[in-house]
DNA sequence: ATCAACAGTTCCGAATTTCTGAACTACGGA
DNA sequence: TCCGTAGTTCAGAAATTCGGAACTGTTGAT
């Protein structure tokens, strides 16, 4: 398994953060883990919806998102910890993600607290 | 040719505004007819960035914006006029279009006026 | 050390979507 | 009517997404 890549803040891009957060899947994945503030394991995110989303496609939904710079994944042992990275988003785009998160109907959470 | 289709206010999705607005050569164009403030003809919006844009794609990215209900388009006489809906999308999703805009690294121009 | 279970990734074929040249529709003017 | 212009629709190629199966890497038990 190659190692997870991390864009930097300066690296990041408006059209992968678009783009991630253009599907409601994602943005409810996205949504538990900056609500919930971490540890959002693959597992625990699987099922969020009304349907359970099959773990290829999960995995697939993780590598999106993490690419667009809204979250981090760190290996703890066996499973995956999945941290927002909505402050440094935040502070290369003042306001993107609250207003995102507000249309769609989420509660601002800590998104904002990183 | 079939009428276009317009949504209502109460019918934007979030995910088909983030979704249009992913794509830097649709943001390009958006940005300049809710700059400008109306009248942009696709013709004159082919050829905005780095490449003229072919018309029947023109035409699909023009499609995919006003379903999402970012712009608005009447046809005058030979030529389609299209003006933006960024007041209406202001009403239903606040501060939205201008966080977005501005993460582009675009002035806000009269994005909130029109 | 070996084995089993678990969490998540990668592979790959099927389904869907996007792209764009060519054909087409609609309108206005001569 | 015939022509030119503005834009849409069609259709095939290219690219992307989806998801089951196989795989990798880690932990714990024997």
């Amino acid at each position: 398994m190659r190692p997870l890549f991390h864009p930097a803040v300066e690296d990041l891009k408006p059209e992968a953060i678009l783009y991630a957060l253009s599907d409601p899947e994602r943005v409810a994945i996205f949504a538990q883990i900056a609500g919930v503030g971490s540890s959002g394991t693959c597992t625990a995110l699987a099922n969020l919806g009304s349907r359970v989303i099959p773990k290829s496609s999960l995995s697939q939904h993780m590598k999106v998102l993490r690419e667009a710079g809204l979250i981090r994944g760190e290996r703890h042992g066996v499973e995956m910890r999945n941290h927002s990275r909505c402050q440094e988003v935040d502070q290369r785009f003042p306001g993107l993600i609250q207003a995102i998160l507000s249309a769609y109907g989420r509660p601002p959470g800590d998104a904002n607290a990183g």
